[in-house]
DNA sequence: TATTGTTTTAAACAATTGTTTAAATTAAGT
DNA sequence: ACTTAATTTAAACAATTGTTTAAAACAATA
């Protein structure tokens, strides 16, 4: 159960979800009290305060965040593979923690708070070899000419809007739950094949620019 | 000036602005009414609570959202000519209103708030025949069979992520405001491209499924 | 058992929250 | 000018916010 963590760490737990799903503005010190069955002197006993809780939290997602995505660089695929897999992780990822990327871009899109560091992702993707693998693929004519920055965006659009907009989509066609699941399983085989055919396109073709 | 506008529009006009970028719960009463240049009493005055107050905002933003997708979807135009102006209207909009997306994300999201109804929205998209046309560019064999939501799905993603990302993406890239705004300007002609050619291949390719 | 240090609790703190009051000011109609 | 209604203001309201205090309960060590 979870009455074998240590107060600190139900606390911590607790507070994760509801950061995540409320937001740091979107909740009180009470409520993440609440949420682990603690009281409010707690918290700030073993996190000294809201702020310094939240930061705390919002690190650790950030690294759950970029872990698989990394590993999947990091694995010896060829790059298409990579791509492939990548997506298919991703949707393996979002399924479990759907309400990550809201909860990331929202925080990271607050002015009101020190912008937290996360250039020392950069070269951890870098050190992957990826960008070498990206950059020979094209030289080789099997790879459309795209820069990192435009595959990234390529790929988490086509991974995570699906997730953050289900309220929306579900609203705007009338779904339930389950029929949304469906369509995210069925959207994930289809953003696949378009990715992978618009970035490797049948071969004799030759590749713009 | 804006001082030309009556007391009630200076309050709508700021707390919009407010409301977008900082969520409901981002921001408080005085700031709403400071941010026109009036007080508190003022803001409940007119509008009697804030939470009428973004009611009526939120009605109104997403309003805005679907006008322009309604307007290209209503045109006379042929299916793939809709769907690449569509795309050049979206980033248009979003070049101009780029917190919107994340602003009625979020609010839909939220669990503590009465559901906003937006039924009424799906109508006035059926009702431009927009299905119709995509069912017999279907049977001709020129469009791929994607339905509706999957199309909605591929397009929004691709349109509205780059800019709901910024933050994330400029941090994971190290990237200034005016190189990512170059980025964004690649990528429309990219997803154009790869939408437009996944949807509606090359044409003596027997369509799948 | 007495004495540490650690953990937990209940209560309080000042500041801020959304909202309301009641008086002051302005505008409109007669 | 007088009356009435609409607008604006400053102040107050109770409730909630993040944080702290100080005492209680607990654990460990001697």
């Amino acid at each position: 159960m979870t009455s074998s963590l240590s107060t600190e760490e139900k606390i911590k737990a607790a507070a994760k979800q509801v950061f995540i799903s409320k937001g740091f503005s979107g909740c009180t010190s009470r409520e993440l009290a609440k949420a682990s069955g603690m009281n409010v002197a707690l918290v700030n006993y073993y996190f000294r305060s809201k702020n310094k809780l939240f930061q705390l939290i919002f690190q650790t997602v950030m690294e759950e965040f970029f872990e698989s995505m990394v590993s999947v660089f990091s694995s010896d695929l060829p790059l298409k593979e990579k791509l492939k897999f990548l997506i298919e992780r991703e949707y393996a990822f979002l399924s479990k923690h759907p309400e990550i990327p809201r909860f990331i871009i929202n925080e990271l899109s607050r002015k009101d708070t020190e912008l937290i560091e996360l250039t020392h992702v950069l070269p951890v993707i870098y050190n992957t070899g990826i960008i070498e693998q990206a950059i020979e693929a094209q030289k080789k004519g099997e790879m459309r000419r795209v820069d990192m920055v435009g595959i990234t965006l390529l790929v988490i659009s086509n991974c995570q809007y699906p997730f953050m907009a289900k309220p929306l989509i579900k609203n705007l066609h009338n779904l339930s739950d389950e029929q949304y699941q469906q369509h995210i399983e069925l959207h994930k085989e289809m953003v696949s094949e378009m990715i992978i055919s618009y970035l490797f396109p049948p071969s004799p073709k030759p590749i713009k620019k």
